[in-house]
DNA sequence: GCCGTTTTCGGCCCGACTGTTTTCAGTCG
């Protein structure tokens, strides 16, 4: 096992180990254990195994070390799987509940015997939970609704995920030899922040072997339809998957309805009826007239459909330049494409860094080194590090002393020369409840740039929140605002504030906004990105990386900036390190 | 379970908020 699977072994651990109450200290000791872990170069955990030192390390002592020499070697352990399955797996997913900690959750199970979602939700219904002391009338609502919540956001998944799951489908349509052309559609291909579910448009002429392969792909859990032009299948994750099969000469418009959206299908269809014509999924077709000259129609008919092979060309036969995907919500795409006026949309390949990533000086679960490796591999000129301030505690926020350990070790990290990659010094720099910054100006002035967000007392009042968020930007040192809402999609929404007056003391001050990539954060929301853009401000998409894998999130973050309609150049890190050096100092 | 110029036992990172209490426990970031 690599490092960060030990590490995340430790981490259920001391999940467990909480559920079953065991001592809080012992809990944080599996935790710390995790970090500590985390925070080596992986090229060491095989020598400190090796040599039987790894209690030479600072959290890991005898009992730690043990087990993740068993881990690394053998990628078991006894004592996990033993400890596993002592515990309820439904105790875990209660977890998910807000409001719900492993206190109360042991409460619940040892005095009530509840051991999953659905014994709790018959207890808070017969009013079993309100009787319980620690418990009372209030917290069996905020129960139900949390469970209620849950349930309804359920039904959708994370763009991520949902892309996850997507990508081996449609690699293994297209390897069929009976497959022509296959595309996944939807709000996945619309990139939309969640995916109800999966639509895979096929065209094929012998459809059976393409249903029955879709049918019995691993992981299926239920197929629940099942004919010539269409299936449907369910995962174990909730995930429902359906294939649409058609004639190759109706791929096009099949593509194109099943990726929608909705309104924008209905004003395209509009618009064909405006021109005498019938756009559907089976293709364009003169409008049924007064019964004239039927054959006229049909021949008419199948003209367009020899001719429309792809998207572009159905654009084009209704007067259209081609819409991207991503831009097809109804939101005015159909009119700048008649004027010839999409706008060049970002591309991923455009970026050339990213400045909000953690390491293991905070939260982050991969080294400085690692951290800029892997930001080289992906072609980058430039990473940004911007970890935790002081007062996330939570998060191993940057006390003075080790902010400035950490700039200095970026600083002899550029020095070596042993990256292309260029390292800049920052911080994710906590705006305070009243609107102050985390760190003294002059802590502030030694960064190359500062990233404030919110991390606390999400409850002020709307005109709290946006006065303390526009103070922050006010601030001289202050270059990016992280994730805006601090919304968690199909978890929690975002604090009040006021959209409007944030943007435009961004703009005013020359700080840029977060497009925040996390493909659970996703924020600030594409659906406010244009129109601020085209005012003036600046977008920086991040990752929020706390590993290396997650670097590669600036996909969903890219995505979401298409359907914010943003061009490259409104977009701070396409440019290239030269002009990011220079820009950063001068705030743009 | 880890750690130690508090050193082999007895501590172990903070602070706000909420809902439950009648002085605090649990959760969250």
């Amino acid at each position: 096992m690599t490092k960060n699977e030990i590490a995340e072994v430790l981490d259920q651990i001391a999940t467990l180990l909480e559920l079953k109450g065991e001592n809080p200290f012992k809990v944080r000791a599996y935790s710390a254990g995790a970090r500590a872990l985390e925070a080596i170069e992986p090229e060491d955990l095989a020598r400190l195994v090796d040599q039987g030192e790894l209690q030479s390390v600072k959290g890991i002592g005898e009992a730690l070390a043990e087990k993740i020499a068993t881990l690394h070697r053998t990628g078991q352990l006894e004592f996990f799987d033993r400890l596993k399955a002592s515990v309820e797996p439904g105790l875990v997913e209660m977890l998910e509940i807000p409001g719900l900690g492993p206190k109360k959750i042991r409460a619940l199970h040892d005095r009530l015997g509840i051991s999953d979602i659905a014994g709790l939700t018959a207890a808070c219904r017969e009013g079993r939970v309100a009787a319980l002391t620690g418990f009372g009338e209030k917290s069996q609502q905020k129960l139900l609704e949390g469970i209620a919540n849950r349930e309804a956001y359920a039904q959708r998944h994370l763009w991520w995920d949902a892309a996850a799951e997507a990508a081996p489908i449609l690699h293994g349509l297209r390897a069929l030899p009976q497959v022509q052309h296959a595309e996944a559609a939807g709000s996945l291909r619309r990139g939309l922040e969640t995916v109800g579910d999966l639509d895979f448009i096929v065209a094929a002429e012998d459809v059976a072997p393409v249903v029955a392969w879709f049918c019995a792909m691993p992981g299926v859990k239920e197929v629940t339809a099942r004919g010539e032009t269409k299936a449907s299948v369910r995962f174990a994750s909730g995930l429902q998957a359906d294939l649409r099969l058609v004639p190759e000469d109706q791929f096009a418009f099949a593509l194109h309805h099943f990726t929608g959206s909705k309104a924008h299908n209905v004003e395209l269809r509009h618009r064909a009826q405006t021109r005498g014509l019938s756009l559907s999924e089976w293709g364009l077709e003169p409008a049924a007239g007064e019964g004239t000259v039927k054959e006229k129609a049909e021949a008419t008919s199948a003209r367009h459909r020899r001719r429309i092979k792809t998207e572009a060309e159905l654009f084009a036969a209704l007067g259209l330049h081609p819409i991207p995907p991503e831009l097809r919500e109804g939101m005015g795409e159909i009119e700048a494409a008649e004027r010839g006026e999409l706008p060049t949309l970002v591309e991923e390949s455009d970026l050339r860094g990213a400045f909000h990533n953690h390491t293991t000086a905070s939260d982050g679960r991969s080294t400085l080194a690692e951290m800029t490796a892997a930001a080289e591999a992906l072609g980058w000129e430039y990473l940004g590090i911007a970890d935790h301030s002081k007062s996330s505690f939570q998060a191993n926020g940057l006390f003075e002393e080790r902010l400035a350990a950490q700039v200095a070790e970026i600083a002899a990290l550029n020095a070596s020369r042993r990256f292309r990659c260029h390292v800049f010094a920052g911080v994710e720099c906590d705006i305070l409840p009243d609107g102050r910054l985390d760190y003294a100006d002059e802590v502030l002035a030694t960064l190359d740039y500062v990233v404030v967000s919110v991390h606390s007392a999400f409850a002020q009042t709307e005109e709290e929140m946006t006065r303390r968020i526009v103070r922050a930007i006010e601030h001289p040192c202050a270059t990016m605002l992280g994730h805006i809402s601090g919304r968690l999609l199909l978890r929690r929404p975002g604090y009040a504030f006021d959209h409007g007056r944030v943007i435009d003391a961004a703009i005013a001050n020359g700080v840029a906004i977060e497009l925040n990539a996390s493909p659970l954060r996703l924020d600030m929301d594409w659906r406010h990105w244009r129109r601020a853009a085209e005012r003036g401000l600046r977008c920086v998409i991040n990752p929020d990386a706390h590993d290396t894998a997650s670097l590669q999130h600036v996909r969903a973050g890219i995505l979401a900036a298409r359907k914010g309609w943003l061009t490259r150049e409104q977009v701070v890190n396409t440019r290239p390190l030269r002009d990011v050096m220079a820009g950063l100092r001068s705030r743009g």
